[in-house]
DNA sequence: CTTAGCAACTTGTATATACAAGTTAATTTA
DNA sequence: TAAATTAACTTGTATATACAAGTTGCTAAG
C-alpha cells in the first residue's frame, strides 16, 4: 500500500474491505482474514488495520469476536434513513427503485425545513432534487435533499437514478456524514402525500426532517423524509 | 491511574471524561486538556488517551479539530430513543419527568414486539415495567421496557423514577448498548393512547419497536415506546 | 476411547516513538 | 505600522513491539 495519495491507508483498507463484502467477496457468516494477515497483504501494521476494522465494525459490516476472529455481517440492514452512516440501503435493495420527481437542478434555497440556515448557505444556493421510493410496486418514500452549491463538479450531471447518493459523495467528492440531527413526527397525509401514496384522508404519515454534517467544515446536507409505513415500517440499524 | 480492576483504562478515562462534561466541569465551548496532558494527567500514554476522547467525539460530547484542541459540546441532544448509545436525554432534561406506570417486576415474556425471542430468553422471563414521561406537564411518551431476567443482583430494587437506564446498566452492571435494530410507525391513537395522551380519536402517534444488542454476547433489551409528536417532534443526534 | 492440557492461533490493550498537518500567537522583516 | 515568518502548540497518521485474554484443535495422558 503506497501512500501516494493523501487519503489515510486506513481509510483506504476500511474502502476496499468494505467494497468486498458488498460484493460479496467476502459473504455473510464468513471470516475475514486475521488482522495479522491483512497486515501483509495491506503492508501496513496492524493498528492502521484495526483502524479501518473498527470502522467496519462500528457500521455494522464485521462483528468482532476475541479469539476468533473478525465475521462478516454483510451490508447492514437499514434504508440509510436512520443507519448512523446513511450510506447503504441493504434490505430490498433488489425491490426498491427510485424515481427521480424532480431533477437535480441549482436553486435558491426555499427553507430547510425549519432548520435555520446560514448567510454563505443561503448566498450560493442548493442543489435541490426530489425522489419517490417504490417498494414492490408501491410508493413508501417521497423525499426531498438541498446540498449547498459549493465545490461539487459535475454534480448535476451525474446519473441518480438507482444509485446511493451518499456513495457517491463519499468516493467521489469525499464527502462523508459524520452526524447531524433529525426530528421525527406523525403527520395526517395532505392532499399531495395522498396523491403520492394513494391512501385516504386521514392516513398517518411518517415525517423525517434531516440536517446532516459532513467532514467539510460548515457543509451540511438537509433531507425531509415522508414514509406510508402502513405500507412498510421504517426499519433501521444503529 | 491503577491498573487493578479489570475494566481497560481507556474506558475508565472515557468515564472520568464524560461525568466531567455531564456535570459541567467543562462546559460547553470549553477545550479539553490536550491530549499530552491528559496523558500526564491520567498516567497513559496518547493512544490510550486518544481512543478515549474518540468514542467521546463519536457519541457527540466533544468535537476534535486538528490543531485546535477537542471542543466540549456538551450532553449530545436527544431524547435517548433515537440517538446512537441510547444513554443520555439533554433536550428537555429539566422538564422532562418520568413517571413509572408499572415498577420494574419479573413476568414471563407476553411477546416482543414483533421481535421474535430465543428459547434460552423465554426460559429466564424478564423485568418488565412501562413508564409515562411528561415533557411540561404534558405526556408525550409511553414506553414498555423488557430485560432478560439474567444476572442482574438488586435490578427491581433499584429507583428508576427520573434516572437513566442505560446509565445504570452501564455503571452498575457494566451493560453497554452496541447496537441495535428499531421500526417505526406512524399510526392512529388507539383507546389506550388516547387516554393517556389526552388526544382525540385519529390523532397521528409515532410508534417505534426496538431490540437492542448489548455487549453481553445474547443479552437483548427490548423496548417500545409511543410518541405524541404533535406536542413535540421526536428530536435526536447521530 | 475419552479427557485434560497444551500449543497455536485469534483479537484486546497498552507503551514508546516519530513525523505530518493544522492553528495560533509572538517575532521578525519590509 | 503592516505583512510575512517562525516557533510552539494542537490533533492526525503510522510504525514497531509486547503481553493479556479468548478460541480452537491437536496431542498426550489416563
Amino acid at each position: 500500500m503506497q501512500a501516494k495519495t493523501p487519503i489515510p491507508q486506513h481509510k483506504q483498507i476500511y474502502e476496499i474491505l468494505r467494497k468486498h463484502i458488498n460484493e460479496r467477496i467476502y459473504a455473510e457468516g464468513d471470516v475475514l482474514p486475521s488482522e495479522n494477515e491483512l497486515c501483509v497483504t495491506h503492508h501496513v501494521t496492524r493498528p492502521t488495520i484495526r483502524k479501518a476494522l473498527s470502522r467496519l465494525a462500528h457500521e455494522g459490516y464485521i462483528k468482532k469476536k476475541q479469539g476468533k476472529g473478525s465475521i462478516v455481517m454483510g451490508q447492514p440492514k437499514g434504508i440509510g434513513i436512520l443507519s448512523l452512516t446513511g450510506t447503504t440501503w441493504a434490505v430490498g435493495k433488489e425491490n426498491l427503485t427510485t424515481t427521480i420527481i424532480v431533477k437535480p437542478e441549482i436553486r435558491t434555497w426555499e427553507n430547510a425545513f425549519s432548520f435555520p440556515l446560514r448567510e454563505d448557505e443561503i448566498e450560493v444556493g442548493c442543489f435541490y432534487f426530489e425522489r419517490l421510493r417504490i417498494l414492490n410496486k408501491q410508493p413508501v418514500f417521497y423525499d426531498t435533499t438541498m446540498i449547498p452549491n459549493r465545490n461539487l463538479p459535475r454534480f448535476t450531471s451525474r446519473n441518480w437514478e438507482n444509485k446511493s447518493l451518499f456513495d457517491t459523495l463519499r468516493t467521489v467528492y469525499q464527502i462523508e456524514i459524520i452526524g447531524g440531527e433529525q426530528r421525527l413526527m406523525a403527520i395526517t397525509a395532505d392532499e399531495k402525500l395522498q396523491n403520492f401514496f394513494k391512501v385516504k384522508p386521514g392516513h398517518p404519515i411518517l415525517q423525517v426532517d434531516r440536517k446532516m454534517e459532513t467532514n467539510r467544515e460548515g457543509f451540511f446536507i438537509y433531507s425531509q423524509i415522508f414514509c406510508d409505513s402502513s405500507k412498510s415500517p421504517l426499519y433501521g440499524t444503529f
